[in-house]
Formats: structure tokens, sequence, C-alpha cells
DNA sequence: GACGTTTTAGACAATGGCGTCTAGTTTTAC
DNA sequence: GTAAAACTAGACGCCATTGTCTAAAACGTC
């Protein structure tokens, strides 16, 4: 419990820039332990340990318990947010080479908002605390995931009107596309691992195969070998 | 917190059978509080309270808090097991009218399996207290997703045989299925809400719907009127 | 180098939960 | 109907945690 120190707290052995590196280190180190214990069973003396931290400290910038969390909560949404924008600005705009544009887009989705701290903090948090705390919950849902296929939806719609896409429902589609996403990782995910590089390569792979066969215009068609072989073998 | 009671506790009024009717009155009790509040922050007076039982029967049948939390969780991976079992055994068998049965199917495993209450509380322990307790959540993985893809696996391989189905990886392809049949309902699963018939239906045809495009043998064309009109609006 | 602010370490009361114990009551079994 | 077993209600000690308080130390700024 005492030898535990976010990156951010060892950077902060000695004021670099004061009162604010001590936030963000606080900060850091409740997320982290709220994340491990949940809210009631984090206390506010290892969060103060893992900071780096005296308890006093913590009492000065946070009235209580439940408002450091709820700043911690704001925190990582932000970033989240900030990140999820971040990725949404870097959508593939041209059509041509689609699979491989979208699977690299899969590819940093999840590595950097489904499958970073961040995202298993959300995650996490959603499902425990989330009908203690309902705002919070509505807004990570409008902010999050709703963002994220209200975009996806659009990009789809644009794909589809070039031809590169057949799609009768954008919105489903959208959700659709991160379902496959996940699919390879949801057990990683889950466990709190963080997925392989290749693993996160495969299963994007995986999943824009899957959905360009189910939603890929006319000229998608790259036909498989392996695909031919399985009709025949019936 | 003194006004709750299950289903089960309720029944219990006046011994229905005795000392198995309180163990399962205090299982129920403690599910509900335990997925409500998480392990640390479950109180045992409070599971006495809805279980309509006194503190001292509890460490009576369990002798402390973790032991009835072990207990707890597996009963509900027992029931949740027969239900799973009793979901595989009506996996569809012929081929014919494929997509009606797939969608019933997923609408029977959404229901019984993932939106109800055994589901929501696995799915939210697996994430809270998995890392505190590995085996738990090996075990979990084993007799729960595992089974479930392992099995839809050889379904689809045996459709796959009969040429209904175009697959080349079944694992994957079993993956991607429970992950579509998923995707509609994340947000009403993640709030804890129970998706309505009405959804539940939707949801499921979407997800069959996608994946017969995407792995649909040589007679599952179904042309969809509006897919042209996408297609040629382009 | 001095002053004001921030941080620290630790003591402190208050709270609440866990697990034990006891004495009295109800239920079950014979 | 009686004896054994199970259950109840409540008191109890113990411990961890929260949030406050204080005196000393460290820090930043001028």
């Amino acid at each position: 419990m005492k030898d535990r120190m976010t990156a951010a707290a060892r950077m902060t052995g000695h004021t670099q820039r004061g009162q604010c590196a001590k936030r963000m280190s606080i900060l850091d180190a409740a997320a982290d332990v709220f994340c491990r214990e949940g809210f009631a069973g984090a206390s506010i003396d290892e969060i103060a340990a893992v900071a780096c931290v005296s308890r006093q400290t913590i009492y000065n910038h946070y009235r209580e318990k439940e408002t450091l969390f709820i700043a911690v909560v704001e925190d990582v949404m932000n970033r989240a947010n900030t990140m999820l924008f971040s990725m949404l600005s870097t959508f593939p705009d041209s059509a041509d080479n689609l699979e491989d544009e979208l699977t690299a887009f899969v590819v940093r989705l999840n590595k950097n908002c489904i499958c970073n701290h961040d995202g298993k903090f959300l995650r996490k948090l959603v499902q425990t605390e989330g009908e203690r705390y309902p705002h919070l919950f509505e807004s990570w849902r409008q902010h999050g995931p709703g963002k994220l296929t209200t975009a996806l939806s659009a990009l789809l719609a644009r794909l589809a009107h070039k031809g590169a896409l057949v799609i009768d429902d954008f919105d489903v589609a959208a959700r659709q596309f991160v379902a496959l996403g996940n699919a390879d990782l949801q057990m990683t995910v889950l466990f709190g691992g963080v997925p392989t590089d290749e693993e996160l390569e495969r299963a994007a792979r995986n999943a824009v195969r899957t959905f360009l066969k189910a939603y890929g215009g006319p000229g998608a068609e790259k036909t498989d070998p392996q695909l031919q072989l399985a009709a025949v073998s019936s």
C-alpha cells in the first residue's frame, strides 16, 4: 500500500509546478485507487500514500471524499473527451483502401479510448456507481458513447453516399461497428489487461472484414480464397 | 434500507421449508446488496434486513462476509450456468428459416443470460472484484462466455457445413455473433435497466440481419429494397 | 533573508461496520 | 409434549475510516 506511486506522483518529488502538480498527483492517485477499490472501498489514506501527499493536503483541495470522487470523474471524462475528439478528427476521409483505413481507425479507437486506463475507469465506474450518481452516468453516456456513435454514424453516411458502403440504418451500423471492434477484446478488456498491438491489429482486422462483408459496397468484393473453400466444402 | 425485500424473502414470512428457505433468502438478499453496493460497500446488517433475517443467522450459515460473498457468487453462477445450458439446448438445428430461428435465439439469450439479474450481477462483479478474486474470474470466464462461444462456434460450424453459412473462422464469428447481439443493448444493459420485449426483438433482428449479410450462404440473399435504394443513390 | 502560504505528520473524536456473545423465543423432530 | 436445534434481538469489543485540528517544516516570492 505504501510503495505504489503513479507516474505523475513520481514526477512531483520536488515541486514541478507546486499546487497544480499536487492536484494532478492527487487526481491520478485517486483515479487509480477508486478504480481498484470502488468508492466505498477506497480509503483517503491510501490515496494520499499513492499520491505521496499528506491526507490533510487532500482535504485541503477537496472538501470531502465525495468531492474528490466527483473531481476525479470529471477529470477523467475531460481527458477521455479530448482523446475522443482527437480520434474523431482522424476519421478516414477517402474511400480508397477503405479496409486498411478503417482497420487503423479501429486500432486507434480501441487503444486510446476503450482499452486504456481512462476507458477502463469509466466503464467500471458507470457500472458500479452509475445508479448512485445518475447525472454522472448521463454525462458519460452523452459525451462518450453517444458522441462516438453519432460521429461514426455521420462518417458511415458519408462513405455510403460515396458508394463505398451500402447501409440502411446508419445508427445501427455505427453501433455494430463499435461492437464488432470490441468483439475479440471483451475478455482481455474485462480482465483489466491491456491487449498487445498484435491482438489489437488482429481484432480490428476481423471486425472490419466482417463489417465490410455486411456493408461493403459493390466495389469491395475482395474475393477471399478461404471463403470460396468453405463454400465449396458444404 | 429497511423496506426492501426480495421475492424469496417475501415468500419466507413463515417457514416454507425452514433452513433451506432462509439460506435462499439470505443468498438472494446478499446478491442484491452486493450487486448494488459492491463487496466493500455492502453491510451485513443491510443484507440481514433485506433478507428479513437476523444478523446472527447469517453468521450462523456463513462464517464471515467473504464466505457469504463466495457462496453468493457460486449460487448465481450455478443458476446462470443452468440457464445457459438450457439455452444451448434450444439451439436451432434446422437451416430453413435460419434468420427467424437465429433471431429468436438471440432474443432468448439476451433476455435470459445477458439482461437478467444474474447476468448483470456477474458482469458487474467480474469487473469490480475480478482482480481481487482471480480464480472466480477464471471460473466465470470458462463457464460463462467461454462455454457460450464454444457452443456457438460449434453451431456455426454445423450450419456452415450444411451450406447455410460461409465462415472462415468459427471462433471469431461466434464472438462477433454475440457482440452484434448486444450492440443495440449496451446502453440499456449498462444502465441496469431491463430492455422491453420490443427492444430485444429489434436488437436481435438487426444483429442477425447483419450477421447473415456477412456470413450468409449463397441461398440467403433476401434482396432488400432499402439496400438497392441506398446503393443506387450513390 | 523574511514573510505568507502550503504542506506535513500525527493526534483526535466520531462513526460505522464486523464478528462474538448471551439470553430468550420460535420452530422442528421425535 | 418435550428436547434439540435454529432463530432473534441486542449489547459488546475491536478496528478501520472519515474529517478536524495543531504545531512544525518546507516552499515561493519579494
